[in-house]
DNA sequence: TAAATTGGCGCC
DNA sequence: AAAGGGCGCCAATTTA
């Protein structure tokens, strides 16, 4: 039996018209929560809707969970970039203005506030578009199974929002005021912050230094002697000189003042959450961004104040190597494969014999996935391209396609922005036009794994979600079990602490389910790292895998709160 | 003066 | 000579 599809379109004058396929009737916005509520528990159709950022978090906050929906907008965008869907299918009254249809951003969230005086969307015009689009390409199931996969992401980026990661205000403003000093008044630097800027302007004798200003800083450099090319830490770590550290120090401090301060706090915090704003397929890769808040570049420093509920847990877990296992997946390099059984596919790489040291093979495969050329990475691509030819040769392949000007696509089928977009004015310079195809191969070259990963990770949180929703027998998404952060390959779920090690059993049975979902027959183990734990900075403490790059300037400290 | 760019850093 | 992909955020700086 078919899952009805019922599409909602917004009417002028505060009403939804309700279609589906036994025909179509009007409700009121104040009535939608509770007509969604009561088709929801009858038989969960599936919500056919323009944007899922438009109409979901309205339904949260009165309660209503959808198990599944399609988000137009999302869609209608894949499609139109999809190599094995046939445009013309798209076509027809207001697809351009779907076409145009941008994200809802953060201000105008509640649709139910906002009434709209332009012509109205109809969701179900555009439904029948995509799926006669999907049914009709060459490759349906997968580009089926995309559609489904990003519609559900949508799902989870809003319900993420709504429940927020547990956030101990309290830890947040020690852990400031540690590295920082008090809470300085607008506009003026803190304490520690100034005290910084005094040795560093001590050390390269300038008493008017702006820190944060980089010619000044660079000019400063210069007068004290050293010859450097920029201010960046990498840089600066390399010279002997006083004012480094306090520089490097400074630095760093900055960043948390400025990015994770308490201005940061007092917009994205509240209620005992932190609630950013997620934009699924953000990036042209298909991978989320975030247009708020910085979900996606949770800094190490602030994670102590993560803090779960009492009596509750975070179960933290993430994939090992994701995008080389994709690569090993979608070019059927048996080689790569068999390295790839097991927790750490480097390691198995050395011990296959391919690659002397553990290091040696991650520089090669990640050079080999971003297209380095030269240096010790470059190399290393080279060594490996003998052991790996299928799976180096698929990378190859996408690269000179971008070089030579034409499109890539994923394993599901989701297609590279046309060159024509990053090639809008032609370049003269002869030098200058073969350093932009480089460019656009390296681009095209990654595009496949990150695009290819993203979908893999689409996969594993949209079935991650039905296990967690299955896994509390009663009551509201913030009772149960539920994602409270996703991050590329890593998901954070905030859980009741007795139902922990179902949570970690869960995320563990999705990853397997999307390996089998995406790489079908080909069967790619993809090893997950669980920890439970009370606050997000303890998450992954003991892996073995633990990269060992450069030292923070400042102790990573864990509060306890 | 406002908008766009740059350099630096955070995350994957 | 050029030199590893994708993002967001901030302050300073440059451009319009």
């Amino acid at each position: 039996m078919p899952v009805t599809r019922v599409q909602l379109s917004r009417l002028p004058g505060g009403r939804v018209l309700v279609t589906e396929q036994a025909g179509h009737r009007e409700v009121g916005l104040d009535d939608l929560p509770a007509y969604v509520a009561e088709r929801e528990g009858r038989e969960a159709p599936r919500w056919v809707w323009d944007d899922t950022g438009r109409w979901y978090p309205e339904l949260l906050a009165a309660g209503v969970r959808v198990s599944r929906c399609q988000d137009l907008r999302l869609v209608h965008h894949l499609l139109r970039r999809a190599p094995a869907a046939d445009q013309r299918l798209l076509a027809g009254e207001q697809s351009e203005r779907w076409d145009r249809l941008g994200p809802s951003v953060a201000s105008e969230v509640g649709l139910f506030a906002v009434e709209d005086t332009t012509e109205q969307l109809r969701a179900d015009l555009e439904d029948a578009r995509q799926l006669r689009t999907v049914a009709e390409s060459p490759e349906s199931t997968r580009l089926g199974l995309l559609v489904a996969a990003e519609s559900a992401g949508a799902l989870v980026a809003a319900e993420m929002t709504y429940a927020g990661m547990p956030w101990r205000n309290d830890v947040h403003e020690a852990l400031l005021r540690d590295v920082l000093g008090p809470r300085p008044p607008r506009g003026a630097r803190p304490q520690k912050l100034e005290q910084l800027a005094d040795r560093v302007r001590e050390a390269l004798a300038t008493p008017r230094l702006n820190p944060d200003s980089n010619p000044e800083l660079l000019a400063a450099l210069r007068r004290a002697g050293l010859e450097v090319p920029d201010t960046r830490a990498h840089t600066l770590r390399a010279l002997r000189h006083p004012a480094v550290e306090p520089l490097l120090r400074y630095r760093q401090a900055a960043h948390l003042f400025q990015t994770n301060g308490w201005a940061w706090s007092e917009e994205w915090t509240s209620g005992g959450r932190f609630r950013p704003t997620y934009q699924p397929a953000g990036s042209v890769t298909g991978r989320w961004s975030s247009n708020g808040g910085g979900a996606l570049s949770f800094p190490a420093l602030v994670r102590p104040a993560a803090i779960a509920d009492d009596g509750w847990a975070l179960v933290v877990t993430d994939v090992s190597q994701l995008e080389p296992r994709v690569l090993a997946g979608m070019s059927g390099d048996r080689a790569l494969a068999h390295a790839a059984r097991g927790a750490d596919l480097y390691q198995g790489m050395v011990d296959d014999g391919a690659v002397a040291g553990r290091n040696d093979a991650k520089l090669g495969l990640l050079g080999a996935m971003y297209g380095a050329t030269s240096g010790e990475s470059g190399r290393m691509v080279a060594e490996l391209t003998r052991r790996y030819p299928q799976a180096f040769a698929l990378l190859e392949r996408a690269a000179h396609e971008g070089e030579r000007g034409g499109t890539v696509r994923t394993l599901l089928g989701r297609g590279s922005p046309s060159v024509d977009d990053a090639w809008a004015d032609a370049e003269a310079d002869v030098e200058r036009e073969a350093s932009r195809r480089r460019a656009y191969g390296r681009f095209t070259r990654n595009f496949v794994v990150q695009g290819t990963g993203a979908e893999w990770a689409l996969c594993w949180i949209a079935d991650l979600r039905n296990r967690l929703w299955a896994l509390g027998a009663h009551g509201p998404l913030q009772a149960r079990p539920h994602l409270v952060l996703f991050l590329h390959d890593e998901v954070v779920v905030h859980t009741p602490a007795h139902l922990a090690e179902q949570v970690v059993a869960a995320a563990r049975e999705a990853a397997a389910t999307a390996s089998a979902l995406v790489f079908r027959e080909l069967s790619i183990d993809f090893p997950l790292s669980a920890s439970v734990v009370r606050s997000y900075a303890e998450a992954g403490k003991s892996s073995p895998a633990a990269e060992t790059d450069e030292e923070p300037v400042l102790p990573t400290q864990s509060v306890e709160g």
